[in-house]
DNA sequence: TGTGGGACCTACAGCCACTGGAGGTTCAAG
DNA sequence: CTTGAACCTCCAGTGGCTGTAGGTCCCACA
């Protein structure tokens, strides 16, 4: 793919999978990202490889930078929409980052909660046999919350 | 499935909808337990119903709860077999647990570095167009560790 | 100029742990 | 006997990729 950079002189230009070396993507989610309109179709070449410039690059920068932050993709698409058109307000984008920023600290609050009784548990098992196992006992126990969950109740 | 209350005085068998209820499980999840073989084959009525009994019950609060602390259904196998076969050593279980314990102890620590950076974005977007949003700004700068992961390396 | 082999192509199946829907049957109460 | 909720089976879809099969293309090197 070295010729892709001596083809245009001025801009760089890459193919798959240094794209995907540059932003830690697998080449299959690359294509992915495209099938699924994340990322606009690349040029080609005339044997059907796919080129890609300094713009998909920073774009998938921005997809991969917003997928670690833990956003869904339909997120990742809004963001990406607000990106794509500076002169309009930010308050969307606000939006989607408080409520990402809610979700994570529910998961934190609630991981948190795990985290002791599992700690509870393991620290609670001295060996032995499974009969006097505190973890299994735990497990088994079944005073818990019991469908409190407006889910279910509905 | 009343019915079912008489039809054995001592024990009390229950309907799929009623053990769902008891356990906060749905209908089908309880199904697709069955079918991947969690939970054993209920007997059935005459018109084909399954008929739970305490087994199931205190099985499927089991496994609910062992999921509820994150375990994936293979860890959930394991341990049921373990309590399955009381005579035997629980090291097992406590190696299930620990590594849980790991894993769970691993995802705090990711969340709390997203919870940061996100709460950092929120608090920096002081409203204003997309152009000078903050929040696009930092999920557009590709100054991130750059593919370190050893994954993408190998 | 030929060749080797790595990078690329498409298409599709599989992962986890369910969830939902269609279309039909069974059950218990009134 | 009718009603309608609960149940049945089968199958497709979710999110976000990942892996595989079977082929094609590209370019460095001899």
């Amino acid at each position: 793919m070295r010729y892709l950079v001596c083809m245009t002189s001025r801009m760089k230009s890459l193919g798959i999978g240094e794209l995907g070396r540059r932003t830690c993507c697998k080449v299959q989610t690359i294509r992915w990202y495209e099938e699924v309109g994340l990322l606009p179709p690349p040029a080609r070449t005339g044997g059907g490889h796919r080129v890609y410039g300094a713009r998909h690059l920073a774009r998938l920068d921005f997809i991969r930078h917003s997928r670690e932050l833990g956003f869904p993709l339909d997120a990742v698409r809004a963001l990406l929409t607000l990106s794509d058109r500076p002169d309009q307000p930010c308050e969307d984008a606000h939006a989607l980052a408080s409520s990402q920023l809610a979700i994570v600290e529910d998961k934190l609050r609630r991981l948190e909660s795990l985290r002791v009784e599992l700690a509870r548990m393991t620290d609670a098992c001295r060996g032995g046999v499974a009969a006097e196992c505190r973890i299994l006992e735990t497990l088994a126990d079944h005073s818990h919350g019991h469908c409190a969950s407006p889910d279910h109740a509905a």
